[in-house]
DNA sequence: TTGCATGTTCCGGA
DNA sequence: GTCCGGAACATGCA
């Protein structure tokens, strides 16, 4: 076998689906992290593996913190915003990280890198990959650099607004939609189901959407996002396309066509041939 | 042993 | 300026 699908069916069977965080799992980590850590005093902070710090150090983390409690916690895309002080942690999950809570003192998974200790149970980030990692800086001003380049929450994007993002771009809009200073939150896996649903080809310029596009597609990604949101991850049921992609045979789950797998940018994507036609369509 | 993985960032080139 | 592809990051897996 050649072509796109070659390194798909040497993959062999459907492995165990691995969980890359984007904003659903973001989401639910704010949750345990705001149901667990929150205006609890820090008794003590463990940093594991330094590898996963950014602009700090392990030294500085463990003297800073302990003491003091954090408040709220606020998610903007795949970014977790805690604040204590006069300062926030700021921690990204990149493609393999998460964060969890266990009782006091439970021996340490070997990916466990930094550890928020609390008088109750400990709160654990955890990262294989290290390819993002964890910030303390001061609040406000630090959160703001550090969020810069960030665009808007994809939650908080509407119908209207979403149009003024996209407009005038050449750009594909699945690169649009995947792209953090456009839009915040989405990621490779969120793009391919919302524009399945929205029946637009992901190579589609988005100066080629028209009026109709828009609304499917403003209407799929709010479906999407808060039915994942609610489930606490993109769901992996037979009736979202996460469910069929790491299949080699699977098929739409609107249509049963075979669908079609291709890489751009070192992503996968996937998508149905026949619900998502290539190129429309009208002009806007 | 090799190539791939759902994220982000940087660089060169069109 | 805009966009794209490729590489890099670090680690585990098939």
């Amino acid at each position: 076998m050649t072509g796109p699908l070659a390194w798909f069916a040497r993959r062999g069977p459907v492995g165990k689906p691995r969980i890359v965080p984007e904003l659903p799992d973001v989401e639910s980590f704010r949750q345990v992290f705001a149901a667990h850590a929150v205006k609890r005093p820090i008794s003590g902070v463990d940093v594991l593996d330094a590898g996963v710090l950014r602009d700090v150090t392990a030294d500085r983390l463990s003297r800073t913190l302990p003491g003091q409690r954090f408040s709220e916690p606020r998610r903007h895309g795949k970014w977790l915003i805690a604040p204590v002080g006069s300062h926030a942690v700021i921690l990204h999950f990149g493609m393999t990280g998460s964060l969890y809570w266990t009782g006091p003192g439970e021996q340490p998974h070997r990916h466990d890198r930094v550890i928020f200790a609390f008088p109750d149970g400990e709160l654990r980030y955890r990262d294989m990959r290290k390819l993002q990692g964890l910030r303390l800086v001061d609040s406000p001003r630090g959160v703001d650099d550090v969020l810069a380049d960030v665009g808007p929450d994809a939650t908080e994007v509407s119908r209207e607004r979403l149009r003024e993002l996209l407009d005038g771009r050449r750009k594909q809009v699945k690169a649009a939609l995947t792209d953090q200073s456009i839009m915040a939150g989405i990621g490779n896996l969120l793009a391919d189901e919302i524009l399945w649903r929205a029946r637009i080809h992901p190579r589609t310029s988005c100066v080629h959407l028209g009026r109709d596009e828009l609304a499917r597609l403003d209407a799929a990604m709010g479906r999407v996002l808060r039915q994942s949101i609610k489930a606490g991850r993109v769901p992996v049921t037979k009736s979202w396309l996460t469910g069929r992609r790491d299949d080699p045979s699977g098929s739409c789950p609107r249509c049963g066509t075979l669908l079609a797998h291709d890489r751009t940018g070192g992503r996968t994507t996937t998508w149905c041939p026949h619900c998502q036609p290539d190129e429309p369509v009208q002009p806007r």
